[in-house]
DNA sequence: TATATTCCCTACTATTCCGATAGGGTAATA
DNA sequence: TATTACCCTATCGGAATAGTAGGGAATATA
């Protein structure tokens, strides 16, 4: 399950990126149209800036803008900086790998091949998804 | 991600699966052979019971066994009732559906739309897994 | 220059979940 | 009847989530 900062954080980027053309996002606006704690997505658009995707402007008439093309954002980037890890399991984890404690010999793991593969149609599906992918499909 | 509690689940039912032909399993074999508490287990076990994937006898020579043969059990099956939902977002659920709260309209929300995608195709490898295939690759 | 705006940063907190432990109860077998 | 092994309830520490609080710093406009 994905955690509600991650939600948001998609939320928020996406509608960044739609809006953007009339000059930087505010906060105020993203968390009163996508229904989001202002506090709480304060830190997560700050995420996104340290990350190198947004950047942003302060003073009267500021807020967030994208640093990149929308159509060079891919999902598996955004996600793995607000979530951490896509696989199931640590010990499949391509950006996030962790052996397991328990297990002697990961080779030889039926679950370990089960979650490869899952990980493997995920990754399928998210690394062909743009930013401007989901820009466009919700219109 | 999953709990341990779904890995530990899913290890010990291939084990069993695996070791049946010679009698009931014992949890205390499980937990030693899997390095899995002894404890925890338990309780994991109970729920593999009660879900109905699982019998058990009591007393000297009893433990586990399966209750239907390990190619008619579906891997989806068995992570819903181990993990809960294996989609990435509650509005995006089959079995576990909860709207969002922040959301208006679930049609037009892009990240609805992506995590779909990815639920499908996670779905699409897990439904064509069973415990036989599992026992079978570990070997 | 004054002031309002807007992002930046640190710290704290309430709640929930996870992984595990404790301790006894019950049934079956030898 | 003693032992084995499953059954059940309760509890608990620690980590993570989802925020909240409060002020600080930069910028634009008047």
């Amino acid at each position: 399950m994905l955690s509600k900062r991650t939600k948001y954080g998609l939320k928020a980027i996406v509608y960044i990126a739609r809006q953007e053309k009339q000059g930087p996002v505010q906060i105020s606006n993203i968390s009163s149209s996508e229904n989001i704690s202002h506090k709480f997505l304060e830190s997560i658009l700050l995420t996104l800036k340290k990350a190198g995707f947004l950047g942003s402007k302060k003073g009267k008439g500021g807020g967030y803008y994208l640093l990149k093309d929308a159509s060079s954002i891919i999902m598996t980037d955004l996600i793995r900086i607000l979530e951490g890890p896509i696989a199931m399991l640590p010990c499949v984890s391509l950006n996030f790998y962790e052996k397991c404690e328990d297990c002697p010999d990961e080779g030889a793991c039926s679950i370990h091949m089960l979650m490869t593969e899952v990980r493997d149609s995920t990754l399928k599906v998210l690394r062909n998804k743009t930013l401007e992918d989901l820009v466009l499909a919700g219109q």
